[in-house]
DNA sequence: CGCTTCCGTTCGAACGTTCGTTCGATAAGT
DNA sequence: ACTTATCGAACGAACGTTCGAACGGAAGCG
């Protein structure tokens, strides 16, 4: 599946596929090297091309990046749309959109750290075409925080609460596979819907609210 | 203050802070253009050098990056040891800490933004010895955090949740100044230790657990 | 079938640019 | 005179990209 409907003249099926293999190649060297730093000719290496044959496939360095960013986000938000469609409470709904990101982080880590790194290494209309896709992203789960918006304590902010649930899911690529990373993808999904549902605190010592 | 104890030879008053204004002015620039693409020319013309003057004040590149991480995690270790030194309840002493690191990112934004983006960019002694601050302060606030574990509902993972909480404030650099910014950065670290310690959710609705 | 033509695919070699770094010289301060 | 500070100019390496040529299979035609 090509990432983005590009209008590229004639497309054989196996173009589709060595293209995709590609950008899987890129994702791996940029996840690795940072966008910047990579060089094509690590990118073709693992690829299996030449640096020349990269060209026949991708227009250069920028639409690769261009393609990984776009079609993470969009199966990203299309899977958002798909699981959540059919969930009733807010919470459940919650917790189904968090498990949906936890685990396209998990099928595609490479990816996954290119798009939570560079995310302004694109310029102009690229820029603006993942940056779009990345707001309708981040209003759906907006729209889900606001739907269990507190009557009580009316002091929170909602959009607030939601970037600070987008540090902890996006963070995570810091630290997971590194040592600590025995922890499966669904119980992290799971822990972190907890804390930022109900918070870390113990209810029993909740009652003093620290303004002792 | 010269971010490390170097072996340099002579250091006139001049020099140190001369050196300091240049890695000011290499913060700013490796914020903006990340570390891998910022070119050592734009650093000298932002710090009023030529290039060459560059070298007369550090060793190279990757000796700018050192110094700028190093003396962010140190000041940040600092600052938290002191503003936790004398604070008695444990959601105090997070409160604490998170004011004191919201706060150092509220005056250094640049360094900061180079910390959180580019952990993996330096190698071997420099990366070991910015990795083992980078630790203590992790150590340190994993310390809080146990603290205040709660005795019900021992599901719960101190470390995970400390990952969790990293993520939050760690995150923010990636949407603070730009629209959304009017949030007092002091404001911003009370809603992020409410959020970590009760969580988002209606205390009322917390009933019904959301596994219905 | 044999031959030619075309097109998708792949590559080695090179081009022009930019980069980090170095060198030697020139002032200025003590 | 000696050290510090500063600079213009240049070097070698690595980069993204391009070019022209070769290979290979499918289609057109006798």
């Amino acid at each position: 599946m090509p990432p983005a409907a590009s209008l590229r003249r004639k497309r054989t099926p196996s173009f589709d596929s060595k293209l995709v293999s590609l950008l899987d190649a890129a994702a791996r060297v940029f996840a690795v090297d940072g966008y910047d730093k990579a060089s094509m000719r690590r990118v073709a290496g693992e690829a299996g091309l030449s640096l020349a044959g990269v060209y026949h496939y991708c227009a250069g360095k920028e639409e690769l990046l261009y393609y990984i960013q776009f079609h993470t986000f969009d199966s990203l938000l299309r899977g958002l749309e798909e699981c959540t469609a059919n969930v009733a409470g807010p919470r459940q709904r919650l917790a189904a959109a968090v498990r949906n990101h936890v685990r396209h982080f998990g099928e595609n880590m490479a990816a996954f750290k290119v798009c939570a790194r560079e995310l302004e290494a694109l310029r102009g209309k690229p820029y603006r075409d993942v940056h779009a896709l990345r707001r309708a992203y981040f209003d759906a789960l907006h729209a889900i925080v606001k739907e269990l918006r507190p009557k009580s304590g009316a002091h929170r902010d909602s959009w607030l609460a939601t970037a600070n649930l987008f540090g902890m899911i996006n963070w995570f690529y810091q630290w997971y596979g590194a040592g600590r990373g025995k922890v499966a993808l669904d119980v992290l999904a799971e822990q972190q819907v907890a804390l930022f549902l109900d918070g870390y605190a113990d209810p029993a010592l909740r009652a003093i609210r620290g303004h002792a």
